[in-house]
DNA sequence: CTACAGTATTTGGTAGGCCATAATACGATT
DNA sequence: AATCGTATTATGGCCTACCAAATACTGTAG
């Protein structure tokens, strides 16, 4: 999202996001990055008061969110934060490890060196990013390695879904990719996608993203088991 | 959607579902067959009138389906029905492709006699509807073939996927089976899906899943592009 | 200490209104 | 007649206020 505004642009302005879109980043992001946690109730009128915008507007990104997966709507009792299962979120990991190995297996019998150029772009980024332990940096750049993966062959509506799920597991990511020596073997796993569709190997590409996101669902299930008896 | 109502006594009348709820679906099913056509304009106002609830219900529920891919809204034009371009259909089907192919795998891995004999019985309801000229009968017996394929290995998340994908394409799908010879080379494909789980061959069931819908993408597409022109 | 009645909270849903914008119709001016 | 404003209308976006029903809470009487 550059701000080009420069010589030549019809487009004048920005599509003015509608208040709505505002709150339902906000709320979003909330609950992804755990300022509203699993199994919060989330009162409209509260939240109305906290975003500073009318019941139409909660109930309307309520709805949203619901529909993605992030809230839950008891009857009678109202929205609260999605809780994730655990295997709610092994089969989120395997749905990515399928579309993302479809997506790697076109990249590599696609052939173009530009893809590989961008997705190593991404990943001297990931890399760069652990080295500075920006953890957020992580996240971001992996997100752009995949969102090159599937857009560099035109799969928006993979991409789509892939992020739709993505979203309910994105507490679980920021935690495996601290866990020990991921900032190694994460970029090492990666890399070998890209080796594969640079020799323009397409089962080995799909077979490395299938075995980079089995990692780190691996992760992810240690993880959630490990602190599902604390709580 | 029985009729059922009759006896039970005490089986008043017990909505559970809000109206909410009953909203969006009588107008995901006016959308998903047709009685709303592609850019048809949904009017809050008139969506009031019509099904006879306040703005907010409609609002919330345009929401939603707008989330779900069936409803676009144009800035400061307001909702219409999704277009549905050739390309988003191929995606989907490709989509479909990859998560059916892991079910059928799945299903082949676990070899369970049960699995064969729920798919076998779906697949019979099929071929006994295609006999009927039952299309609409046809639809939902592919449905729960796939259903079943998918919720018998317990992935509910990537079933959740496919539905959702599915109402996008829905016209697309009622126009595929009424093609020559569907009625022979649908269910025996499906046939060869089932034959491959009996086997225990995964490899084969998954390759026999990604045909079937490969072969129904290329109808799509046939179909899609002949009709593109006359419009 | 329990049971129960009353009270508060909160959702689900309704009604209606206000404002901004886009498109269209309608003039008025040249 | 062609063009250039200017009402009017249609509609989305947003708001307030209200009500009914379900649920949770609380205090009191027995």
């Amino acid at each position: 999202m550059s701000g080009a505004l420069k010589d030549a642009a019809i487009r004048v302005e920005r599509p003015a996001k509608t208040l709505r879109e505002l709150a339902l980043d906000k709320v979003r992001e909330a609950i992804v990055n755990g300022y509203f946690r699993p199994g919060d109730r989330l009162v409209e009128r509260d939240l109305c008061a906290q975003l500073g915008v009318s019941r139409t507007v909660v109930r309307e990104v309520l709805r949203h969110l619901e529909s993605e997966g992030l809230v839950a709507n008891l009857p009678n009792k109202g929205p609260i934060v999605a809780q994730l299962d655990i295997e709610e979120a092994k089969q989120i990991y395997e749905i990515r490890g399928a579309l993302e190995g479809m997506a790697a297996r076109l990249c590599a019998e696609r052939g173009s060196p530009e893809i590989v150029a961008a997705l190593e772009e991404s990943l001297s980024a990931i890399r760069s990013s652990y080295r500075d332990q920006d953890m957020a940096g992580v996240l971001a750049n992996t997100s752009s390695f995949y969102q090159t993966l599937f857009t560099m062959v035109d799969r928006h509506v993979a991409w789509g879904v892939v992020n739709l799920l993505t979203v309910r597991i994105n507490h679980l990511r920021s935690m495996t990719i601290k866990t020990e020596r991921r900032d190694i073997e994460g970029p090492a796993q990666m890399s070998k996608i890209v080796d594969a569709i640079r020799r323009g190997d397409g089962e080995g590409a799909q077979r490395a993203a299938m075995d980079h996101v089995a990692a780190a669902s691996a992760i992810a299930e240690a993880v959630l088991s490990a602190q599902k008896p604390a709580e």
